[in-house]
RNA sequence: GCGAUCAUAGUUCAGUGGUAGAACAUCGGUUUGUGGUACCGAGUAUCUGGGUCCGAUUCCCAGUGAUCGCCCCA
């Protein structure tokens, strides 16, 4: 819904002043552009425990974390993407700077980390050049459920390993940041669509194919016999999917570099126990993809799915952009699609410590001390919770009562006074006097053995 | 880019051609410095712009946005 700010009450005067002197301001809508929206504190625990499992895992498998801008120059996207694609045609946000510079924002992480590792001579490194990285994207698409114009990926790059063994381990990669948070239906979809030189002839083939019964197609797919054949594939209308089922395949087709490449892949990943599915109809949205492609969907064999990620080897690609010839594979996940699976399989979110200890205060002088309390508690290591803004100890204690700490500190008039402070346990309601000096240490010894007792409590 | 449905407090929903109500949430209070329950009270809303009408939040049109399907993908 579109709400409008309401502007603030101004006085008559003043409002004629300005109004000689300007035009009236547009209104502010409450609300960010279509298709864009806030991470609210509700949802965080999703978020944290996706930056959490995403990070971890990237670090266990020797990635190094890569942040590149969030534009880049528009041909960077149309020559690695490709220009006949959906992303770059109709979904690419591009405009021009002041300077007369034509920028995009980034549609997908691969094409900037690319260049990125061309910029900065990463060919040198060891191989393989593991990189990680993860941030929001932007297509120009119709916002429906799990899609957004801006979203996030995480995005997982090797560079300068052919060898098909490292295909598997990126597809495990996937597999476990998926299943590490805690989907575990899933289903991993590989294809081989080859290299540029085979991929020639079985596009060569696939057209002739495909012309020979465009009388059957659609009318988009009519249109992408021209554009990009390939994905005819993909299209979900019943009469092509029925000319797409006795197209010829690609796997088919490949060289033998290609073929053997694929059959070694498929070797490994029986080896990692991955059950996937081979699916000759997976062609991917981007141009750079060579060999290797695949997608993860969430969901099993029946019922609804959606792809969670999907990705690719593009051996071809840095050399596009001119760089050393590298061969590379990479992947993104869609966080946002993540986290609809997790909580439609209610898997768990990240719980962050709260707060065990609350300090209320009364009085002015107290009020004063409090403050510096506070943070005598925290150096300590000792989170609390507060509510200095509140004057009546009855509101602060619902307050701790809501939150759920185990003891409230009370400092009052007398206490500031006298030094000292009250400790109330909040499940008992009994309390103590103790002196202000001993306080941290009598705080983190309760704390401890109160966390003692919840551990034997849980194992009985 | 195409089609469908929808749009009322922070949230979930009522309701009416004569400018709106509940629940939950929030805040305050139920005697001065003690929480959970209970009771009392408060604030906040008809998406925007036009049209019909004496009068529209209600009917009509457009816009915007959301959701769903297509397309595509993350």
């Amino acid at each position: 819904m579109a709400k409008t700010i309401k502007k603030p009450a101004v006085k008559k005067e003043a409002a004629k002043k300005t109004a000689v002197v300007k035009k009236e301001a547009e209104p502010i809508v409450a609300q960010p552009p279509r298709g864009m929206k806030d991470i609210l504190p509700t949802d965080q625990p999703y978020w944290d425990q996706v930056r959490r499992v995403t990070e971890k895992l990237s670090r266990e498998y020797g990635f190094s974390r890569i942040d590149t801008p969030l534009a880049e120059f528009s041909n960077l996207f149309n020559r690695s993407i490709g220009e006949g694609t959906d992303i770059i045609e109709k979904e690419l946000y591009s405009f021009v700077t002041k300077g007369g510079d034509k920028i995009a924002l980034r549609p997908e992480m691969t094409a900037g980390i690319a260049r990125a590792f061309i910029q900065h001579g990463m060919s040198v490194l060891s191989k393989p050049v593991k990189l990680f990285s993860t941030g929001p994207v932007y297509r120009y698409d119709r916002p429906q459920e799990g899609r957004y114009r801006e979203f996030y990926q995480v995005n997982y790059d090797a560079f300068g390993e052919q060898d098909p063994i490292l295909d598997a381990q990126m597809i495990q990669v996937a597999a476990r940041v998926v299943q590490n948070l805690g989907i575990k239906a899933i289903q991993i979809q590989v294809n081989s669509i080859g290299c540029p030189v085979c991929r020639k002839e079985y596009k060569d083939l696939l057209v002739s194919y495909l012309e020979s019964k465009a009388n059957k197609l659609c009318i988009d797919c009519k249109r992408r016999l021209d554009a990009n054949p390939l994905r005819v594939l993909d299209c979900k209308e019943d009469k092509c999917s029925q000319v797409a089922a006795s197209a010829p395949q690609s796997v088919d087709h490949l060289c033998e570099e290609c073929r053997v490449h694929f059959k070694s892949l498929l070797e490994y990943l029986d080896e990692l126990d991955l059950p996937y599915t081979i699916n000759p109809r997976l062609v991917r949205g981007l141009d750079y993809y060579t060999k290797t492609v695949f997608e993860i969907w969430s969901g099993s064999e029946e019922g609804r799915k959606s792809a969670l990620g999907g990705g690719g080897r593009y051996d071809n690609l840095v050399k596009l952009l001119g760089g050393e010839a590298t061969p590379a594979i990479g992947f993104g996940l869609g966080v946002e699609r993540l986290i609809i699976e997790m909580k439609r399989v209610q898997a768990k979110p990240y719980k962050a410590p709260k707060p065990k200890v609350f300090l209320a205060q009364l009085g002015e002088l107290a009020k004063k001390k409090s403050l510096r309390l506070f943070s005598e508690l925290e150096k300590n290591g000792i989170l609390v919770a507060e509510s200095f803004g509140r004057g009546s100890l009855n509101s602060q204690l619902r307050v701790a009562n809501r939150l759920g700490v185990e003891m409230t500190l009370i400092l009052g008039q007398k206490e500031a006074l006298d030094k000292t402070v009250i400790i109330k346990n909040m499940t008992t309601g009994e309390q103590e006097t103790v002196s202000m000096d001993k306080l941290v240490d009598l705080v983190k010894k309760k704390l401890k053995t109160d966390n003692v007792v919840t551990y034997h409590e849980n194992h009985n």
